[in-house]
DNA sequence: TTGTTTTGGTAAACCGATTTCATTCTTCTG
DNA sequence: CAGAAGAATGAAATCGGTTTACCAAAACAA
């Protein structure tokens, strides 16, 4: 693999000239610039971008941490970074492989050692405390789909209380008196917010309602599935199930079916997340949309704002900016009771 | 942000020695390389990953190229190689963004500046000559579900052709005679192969069909609905589907039940990838098993047995070990027609 | 004690670029 | 045509590390 002294040697020019025809210089003349681009096409140059890195002292692209990709709620979180990097004509570069705090942090580290200056971290499984030490050190990071108080300048994250809220309000208001949470434990705060905001809510109607709380690591389809077994094996009554995201909703209804029970007809379910999944299934799923993919570009905006000579142009900081609004999306998936 | 020598300095020893400490190297004393470690704590020092890579030469991380994140059968992909790269303790610099040729190309290029030695390249917009092309200036390239007859030894493909047989098979099995088609248009093979499967298939039966072709990029629900609206509104006259994939069998499922039309009652579905989504959908979905994600392993063990001085032990290729095997999984979406 | 290893450590070259500064070659001005 | 300004170019320093070659001190053997 040629250098750029191989090409400098072999076009009789110095490697200062190669440099300035590498990255559109001045001060090389038109021949030379012709010769020497000649050269380079013909031995195959191509240009070593960690030994650019280090002069350039920063890395152009775009870290990101995704947690796991095969849940699709992250992989729209992907898409909504890359839709802007695109836009900006940057890489992306993406290190996830985070199924750990270990691994969330070795990520986060690696990157840095990229010297990325702009990276967009969605972590579920690192402390806050940790969380914000790396926002301190790292003027370009932001935290997505996380609030964190501390640096909340620093986060885009979604109103997971109103969120709660927004499903609670919806299943009373269609009579329901018996209803049954799918929560989730996590370390993190919006899934506690989400279920703050669900029995906060139901505890102002005269409504009955049970947890049922899965591991971490569980919010799946199977989950769901799992979740309604205990349910019902522990004799709960309910007419409706708000569950904590679509796959495990969707993991519900299945097992509900199983168990000759049918949505929405014996039973309401409410999803959160408002997934492709949600509109594909029967019955079409009533969820809360969470605006994810307007997020991540937010996020990854911001990332790059900040990570530009922080010292000129403050970002300035617009709270309800960085909050989004989940909504309520009625489809099929709940009946009204008369 | 401290450099080797300011933790040469701050510790009264010669840069050399903290290298050494870094990389655990011998030539340092116990107590020496203590004080090093404490200073190099206390400065926070990190080291710089892109001056470590113009010296090491190699990149030790792997790069890979994926299409379309939001697929989820490219999650699953990248599911796949994150397993094995967590199992070898190694980062994967994904380098997504690529939805035209051009894009593709320049994650390529991106990755082989950053001196990447195991790529793993998922394209599907790239043509075959500029691919073999890659292959051959890069050792360590490998091509995941696509495969290129020239540079097979490179390749990790899915016998489409064998997947378009299964499909074809099962459904004239079951006795259906008026058949529709969905495929999709694209210059990769595997679309090709998947559809003359069918094809080649059904033409040994006395049965119909009728093929409505998908623009590529439209593989997708929306697709599945749009080809349906297609198929009806030419007035074809159908008891069953074959559709590319399980994403547009639903959008298919979706868009039939518009018209009145029931699935499996009315009207068979077949899907193909056997995703989550077809164990959700209601009427679960028969759909043709792809091991994606074990593809995915495989081609990243091989890419990094490939990129490691490829002079000494080359890699043995055995054809079936390259071309893994669909099968077909019967749920409940292709009724018996007596 | 002297000679031989072994161990701990440094200075300096190097990796593949970029960039500053000085120098040479053109070209323009009066 | 002399002198000045400007354009093109190269030598060398630099970025943040690694590594080789070499030396000094300590440990060991005889």
């Amino acid at each position: 693999m040629p250098t750029i002294k191989d090409i400098a040697k072999a076009a009789g020019v110095s490697p200062a000239s190669v440099s300035r025809v590498i990255n559109n210089g001045p001060k090389v003349g038109a021949k030379t610039r012709e010769k020497i681009k000649r050269i380079m096409l013909e031995m195959e140059y191509q240009p070593n971008a960690n030994a650019q890195a280090i002069n350039l002292q920063n890395n152009a692209s775009i870290g990101i941490v995704l947690a796991d990709l095969t849940d699709p709620l992250f992989a729209k979180m992907a898409h909504g970074i890359e839709k802007i990097a695109a836009q900006k004509n940057l890489q992306i570069f993406l290190n996830s492989g985070a199924f750990d705090r270990a691994s969330e942090l070795d990520a986060i580290e690696v990157l840095l050692e990229h010297r990325y200056k702009a990276l967009v971290v969605h972590s579920t499984m690192i402390d806050d405390k940790t969380l914000i030490e790396f926002a301190r050190k790292v003027p370009g990071l932001v935290l997505l789909n996380r609030h964190i108080k501390e640096i909340e300048s620093r986060c885009i994250w979604l109103d997971d209380k109103l969120g709660g809220r927004l499903m609670a309000d919806h299943i009373v208001g269609q009579g329901h008196k018996k209803i049954a949470v799918i929560g989730v434990n996590g370390i993190i705060n919006n899934t506690r917010q989400r279920l703050e905001g669900i029995t906060s809510q139901l505890s102002k109607y005269p409504v009955q309602y049970e947890i049922e709380m899965l591991e971490q690591g569980t919010a799946t389809y199977e989950g769901g599935e799992i979740a309604v077994q205990n349910l019902l094996a522990r004799g709960m009554d309910f007419s409706a199930i708000l569950a904590y995201n679509d796959a495990i909703a969707v993991g519900a209804v299945s097992m509900l079916k199983a168990h000759g029970l049918n949505v929405p007809e014996d039973v309401s379910v409410v999803g959160f997340n408002n997934l492709i999944l949600a509109q594909c299934m029967k019955p079409k799923l009533t969820t809360i949309d969470n605006p994810i993919e307007e997020m991540a570009m937010k996020a990854t905006e911001l990332a790059l704002n900040l990570s530009k000579d922080s010292g000129e142009a403050e970002v300035k900081y617009v709270a309800h900016e960085h909050k989004y609004t989940p909504e309520l999306v009625i489809r099929q998936s709940v009946k009204q009771l008369t």
